[in-house]
DNA sequence: CAGTGGTCTAGACCACGCG
DNA sequence: GCGTGGTCTAGACCACTGG
């Protein structure tokens, strides 16, 4: 890692067939390494355009349209008069960005979470695959119910790779919202994620746990979180039971 | 309906707490209007944005605002040296937009289908909460089922608002890919969908018809199309057989 | 080659938030 | 009032497409 680093002025090579990258991709790029380097941090205000303009020695209009396009990835969010800033793992970005699901009535709650279990150990081939790790590498896994006004409706199965997230589960318990907890105290970012969606049957394990029928169909939502580089971070199982809840999604 | 019509000329009145709409937007609008009454077909060649731009009296970088926004709403489309066109419901478009199902190893496939009955009858009190209709209002109801690679895994039925759609069913089957269907017949539109997605249990009815065990968790599809003024057009359900597909979703 | 969209610049003015 | 982002303009040049 860390090969061409001193890209912060930008060379002025023109544009051709081996070289495809525009001026606001570059800036882009810039902008993007300094959030995963955590230079600034989420909830910080970035330079203003004119500042980036000019220690990057392009136009403001080219710095306008690399950060518009960062706002529409999430990554930043801008406030007329204020500034530009580094999007947060907030309450509000949980319940509408990566939580999808609602009451039948369309409410937005974000459910409290209790945790069953929690361990370490070696990945299994399935978990590597699915975080793209190597063998012999370790993973942190726990278990938790997640309740809607004191219901049980969600359990849910988390498997992080360990290396990112040291002492994780064992030097205290984790919160409710992961993600800003990810954020916060392991300076990690989630900032994509692909959710795989099946209908299963509740097994008598998980029957008992939510104190539901065994048997009941539950909503199975398999998700690998991403981090600002692409690379996986979380992978999470979660059977929701939809008698009183739905899973939304927009399409076009 | 038809306020505000002679708007071709954007007017020069300063943007004020009561008009907030930008010149862009006005832009938008009117290209979004002629879009609606099929001024401009699905795969027409837009003017060029300097055509535009001197049309309206804004100058070509507005224009292009309005028309990127609309490109990324997937309303239109630009091709580099050829120009901007509208979108059209292509068996692509059918695949990666609208249809989120794909085989456990990701693959898209579009299934095939088969019509089993098809009526018009009165619209009932749920069908006119889900279509925004008036009482008395008529609809067209079919049910299908769909067949990826000659096994039967999805059983659809699916609710149309006869206004729209005079003489649907009973002049000629309705083809596989519906949306372009309706885009080529009937000049509708889609251009967005909300789908809900419980899991269930296939009635014993679904069973007979889909070949498989009653019982089994079926993934439900509760999905509104609209069109390009907004308003449905067109209510599906949807039973899944999820053993060898999956639904899938990108968040963030 | 001419015509299209794509990038980039420079500068003007507006709307907003805060002190 | 001042600094921020938001809009709008005008013009230059590049890259791609098709004839």
């Amino acid at each position: 890692m860390a090969k061409k680093l001193k890209d912060t002025r930008l060379n002025k090579m023109p544009r051709t067939a081996k070289n495809t990258q525009t001026k606001y991709q570059k800036v882009e790029a810039i902008i993007r390494q300094r959030l995963i380097d955590n230079l600034w941090r989420p909830g910080n205000m970035l330079p203003s355009e004119i500042q980036l303009a000019t220690e990057l020695k392009v136009s403001q209009g080219t710095v306008r349209k690399a950060l518009n396009d960062m706002v529409s990835e999430n990554l930043l969010f801008r406030r007329q008069g204020l500034g530009t800033f580094v999007s947060e793992h907030t309450e509000r970005r949980a319940l509408f960005l990566y939580f999808s699901i609602v009451g039948n009535d369309g409410s937005h709650i974000l459910p409290e979470s209790n945790i069953l279990s929690c361990e370490e150990k070696l990945v299994s081939p399935l978990e590597r695959s699915k975080l793209e790790l190597n063998v012999g590498e370790m993973v942190v896994q726990f278990r938790r119910i997640r309740y809607f006004n004191n219901i049980s409706t969600i359990v849910e199965t988390i498997t992080l790779p360990l290396e990112h997230f040291p002492g994780f589960g064992t030097e205290m318990e984790p919160p409710n919202n992961l993600f800003r907890f990810y954020q916060s105290a392991y300076g990690i970012t989630v900032s994509k994620a692909e959710e795989h969606l099946k209908a299963v049957i509740a097994s008598p394990e998980e029957a008992t746990i939510l104190n539901i029928k065994p048997g009941l169909p539950m909503l199975e939502i398999d998700r690998i979180a991403r981090m600002l580089d692409g690379r996986p971070v979380e992978w999470r199982v979660s059977h929701c039971d939809t008698r009183n809840y739905k899973y939304i999604s927009e399409r076009g």
